[in-house]
DNA sequence: GCATGATCATGC
DNA sequence: GCATGATCATGC
């Protein structure tokens, strides 16, 4: 039996912490433990009670500690309370990233991988997920989903070299250049409010932001899916199968980066024409108008499909974007994000936590082609002739990240959005554009609408990078 | 030439 | 039916 003692679960056994949590989902706190127990806790000044404090002081009958420990040390366990947001169409998302553990500039970098608190932490969760609704006191809120969620060894893997990452960045005396786009599944994020002051970092005399590890949006994404597939409102992971769409074996990163072993699938078509590419690829002319972009898929796949949906690529909120230039270097065509969800806009509160911010603050796969000078002839089927044109070369490939002052600016370009939607002013007059950034349609035709929050319908916009912003990047990144 | 509106092919 | 990943088309 383990020691049951009067706590109601064993704390030294995983699965009996989880099932103690499962008679929490569909109620809120407060109808667990009780009107008088929560009037209580908060009649004692000392507590502040964050939902996860209250979960653990309240329901589980432990004190919340600070050591590096995990919440359940002897079962290894922490436990960590986390946010859904309901839109309008009724879908549950992520609310944020997942929290960890702040990090300390000056301390973390002595610490290896395998010794830090957020490993020793961070093996094995126990996810609380809650409803979050605005307005509705925390002991109030709903509770809809525990899952007792084991990192998986390969994402283990690709956290490590993340944790290398930052480390390393710090280590450089560069801790006020992080961003979370740095790496791919562990994030550095902000963490605080704007006027904390500036934290010490060792190897340079620069404040840095306040900073915490965190598992990034898209991480957490893939848990809710797992946990919405499964079709069950607590789940343990163990049993969890990787079935389709893996880029990288766990075999392979013990040697090399994630994203080195993905540069490496590219480079030995590097200069091939697309003429050559379909020969060594085997595909035939494409008349669609992401003919380089199947294929640079194809490249990174060794099949047809599409890496963003992979497993990986998914996880940590990696795009591949394909760019084609012209022989004079410039580029021609702006580059067109999702379209802006408008219910998803007017219900997230922070930049921090909106689409958008996730999509830009990610990192990119940027795959270059060029045009050569030479011409691809190809007989239409459906117009029955010949035509003609320009063929590009597989020029450069490469990973980006957004620089924070460009961050900046997307934070007014989103604000701005979100005014003109709220004042239901879904025009182009309205909403705002600048030197990097603007807003466009994006439909199947003119007459492709969708709900607007307002009533009524809208037009489909979407989300841009100039194509001068485009060229920028480009040039800075080894593309003459 | 550039900004902006419109649309195409595909896959789930 | 709709989102995706793009490029095409046009008017100033």
């Amino acid at each position: 039996m383990g020691q049951q003692n009067n706590l109601g679960y064993d704390k030294t056994d995983p699965i009996s912490i989880f099932e103690y949590a499962i008679p929490l989902i569909g109620k809120t706190l407060r109808q667990v433990v009780g009107d008088e127990v929560i009037h209580d806790y908060h009649s004692d000044p000392n507590n502040k009670g964050g939902l996860g404090q209250m979960v653990e002081e309240l329901y589980y009958h432990y004190k919340p500690n600070s050591s590096p420990e995990p919440d359940f040390a002897e079962a290894g366990v922490e436990l960590k309370v986390t946010g859904l947001k309901q839109l309008k169409d009724l879908t549950l998302q992520i609310k944020e990233r997942l929290v960890v553990d702040m990090i300390n500039y000056v301390d973390v970098i002595k610490e290896p991988f395998e010794m830090s608190t957020f490993y020793r932490k961070f093996k094995l969760l126990l996810l609380i997920f809650y409803l979050y609704e605005r307005g509705i006191k925390q002991f109030d809120r709903f509770f809809i989903y525990v899952a007792l969620w084991k990192i998986p060894e390969k994402d283990l893997l690709i956290i490590k070299h993340d944790y290398q990452v930052i480390i390393d960045k710090i280590k450089r005396g560069e801790a006020h250049l992080l961003s979370e786009g740095d790496t791919e599944y562990l994030g550095a994020c902000r963490k605080g409010q704007k006027d904390d002051p500036l934290c010490k970092q060792p190897n340079s005399e620069i404040g840095a932001l306040k900073r915490a590890f965190s598992l990034k949006p898209a991480y957490m994404r893939t848990v809710l899916e797992y946990i919405k597939k499964s079709g069950k409102p607590a789940v343990v992971n163990f049993e969890y199968r990787i079935r389709d769409n893996q880029l990288v074996s766990a075999k392979e990163l013990e040697h090399k980066s994630f994203e080195d072993i993905i540069l490496d699938k590219f480079s030995s078509f590097i200069g091939m024409s697309y003429e050559q590419l379909c020969t060594a690829i085997g595909c035939r002319y494409d008349s669609s108008k992401d003919k380089y972009a199947l294929l640079a898929n194809r490249i990174v796949l060794g099949k047809p499909g599409k890496v963003n949906q992979s497993e990986e690529f998914k996880k940590a909120g990696l795009q591949l974007k394909t760019i084609r230039v012209q022989e004079n270097g410039n580029i021609r065509e702006a580059m067109s994000f999702e379209n802006i969800n408008y219910y998803e806009v007017l219900e997230t509160e922070h930049w921090e936590d909106s689409r958008l911010y996730e999509i830009f603050s990610g990192r990119f796969l940027f795959v270059v082609f060029r045009a050569n000078g030479q011409k691809i002839r190809y007989y239409d089927e459906r117009r029955n002739a010949f035509f003609e044109e320009d063929s590009y070369s597989l020029d450069n490939v490469f990973f980006w990240t957004m620089p924070t002052q460009d961050l900046e600016l997307a934070k007014f370009y989103w604000c701005g959005i979100k005014k003109a939607i709220q004042e239901d002013h879904i025009a182009p007059e309205f909403f705002p554009k600048n030197e990097r950034f603007h807003v466009r349609p994006k439909g199947v035709n003119a007459r492709d609408l969708t709900e607007n929050p307002n009533g009524g319908l809208a037009k489909k916009y979407c989300y841009w990078f100039n194509n001068n912003y485009v060229t920028e990047i480009v040039r800075n990144n080894g593309t003459k």
